[in-house]
DNA sequence: CGGTGGTTTGATCAAAATCAAGTGAGGTGG
DNA sequence: CCACCTCACTTGATTTTGATCAAACCACCG
């Protein structure tokens, strides 16, 4: 697939986007870039003149607080351009690192705004995009604020699971997730060893199989139950 | 002040406008209405077509899960238009509500979309604003995923005031902020006794004097250093 | 075959939740 | 004008959740 597609196939789960629109991304510039994993994409602190789509693999966003505690704020996958903001904002103020060997793609500003300006449904798709990034921020905050470790990390699952089924990036129920249970922890505010325990008690009750580069979703009912997953928030239709 | 100068206000702090824009804003129709203390503005669910303008007042965002908690997931004040978001989301994923008495002025999606249209500055300016509130909810998830009590609690005030001082609306180190200890710990996941128990202990240190309708801030110093405050992740200003 | 990064488990501790019972100020109706 | 009510705040006692500390374990890799 090539990495406009990728993009494309990204925009058209939430957009209703027409072929001169598709035409006009698919003539976008693309720059590639192979990056091992844990490689730094952007940090804290930088400005910069492009943005950058995820071709293949996974993207952790994450801030550190002056005492060295780490929290994720984003996982990205297949299609996403999780710094299409350094469009407006100019001064990145959170880490953007690969959790896996990764391909991206790197369009610089001056053409995507040569694209927003021509396109203006595509400008409409894109600013839907960050909204859609920031109703997900909304529920994360909801996730670590008001539930449960348990409800926690079912609820984050439900979350991945959902987006990449809708990506196709699912095959019998199975996640393809690059996540060490530190990431995991990371990701819904506890510690590694709490977030161990956690997965313990999924994997005894049947709920999921969490393993290092893969997790087994065994029954989508209950973990979303655990979870008190409602999928509304992700806007996964251009009618929502 | 008028109504659109409010608005006005609040854009200059982050984006850089000219005179056409800013008379562009200022041709804006917009709708008065007043509003009583915890009044809903929008509900989870609704499908709007005019966006809500922030003129007196304040207004808080909020989820609540199924067993019944809530989580408070944005605060907003006087020039802020916290669901600009319904321009591309088309259903709300949240619920709006006043915290004080408020007066608001409504402005038609319509409207919105041939401003956007006529001045393409303005749009990336209200594009950027919806950035930096997802900025903000980055920096609220690092807050109660991997900060303690006494530092959410620092924190959130640090940045409070640190939005008002910008605005204008503080006097004397006084916040007119109208938040219940209720409301506080709805805002960083603590229940309302600890949330009490922490406030005792910034006002026994000296750090602030928190109440009904005020906060007071004794030491900004100390109030950032036990919140780690760094306001990077406002963006206020055109060059961040 | 030893190292390393990730996972697992147990024991103990600390932070925050929960339960319970006041206090106190402001607002309303008799 | 007082009595009472309500909403917010406060405090103490106890329990729960998750953190911390410590030690294996395990699989893959060079």
């Amino acid at each position: 697939m090539a990495h406009a597609d990728r993009l494309i196939r990204r925009l058209c789960v939430s957009n209703r986007l027409d072929p001169a629109d598709l035409a006009a991304i698919t003539a976008l510039p693309i720059r590639e870039r192979k990056l091992d994993p844990g490689s730094v994409i952007v940090q804290e602190g930088d400005r910069t003149d492009q943005c950058c789509l995820i071709v293949d693999g996974f993207a952790y966003r994450s801030k550190t607080t002056d005492d060295g505690k780490r929290q994720i704020i984003s996982i990205h996958m297949s299609g996403d351009i999780p710094d299409l903001q350094s469009l407006h904002l100019h001064v990145m103020d959170a880490e953007l690192r690969t959790a896996t060997r990764a391909v991206v793609g790197l369009i610089s500003h001056d053409d995507l705004r040569m694209l927003n300006r021509m396109r203006p449904t595509v400008a409409e798709a894109l600013w839907r995009e960050t909204l859609i990034e920031a109703a997900t921020y909304r529920e994360w905050i909801v996730r670590i604020g008001r539930r449960q470790a348990l409800s926690r990390v079912a609820h984050l699952i439900a979350e991945l699971a959902e987006r990449m089924t809708k990506l196709g990036l699912i095959e019998n129920d199975t996640l393809n997730l690059p996540m060490t249970q530190y990431d995991l922890a990371d990701a819904v505010g506890l510690t590694p060893v709490h977030a161990n325990r956690v997965v313990k008690t999924l994997r005894e009750a049947g709920v999921l199989d969490f393993r290092r580069n893969m997790v087994r979703i065994l029954d989508h009912e209950k973990l979303r139950a655990i979870g008190g997953f409602h999928p509304l928030y992700l806007h996964q239709s251009p009618e929502l």
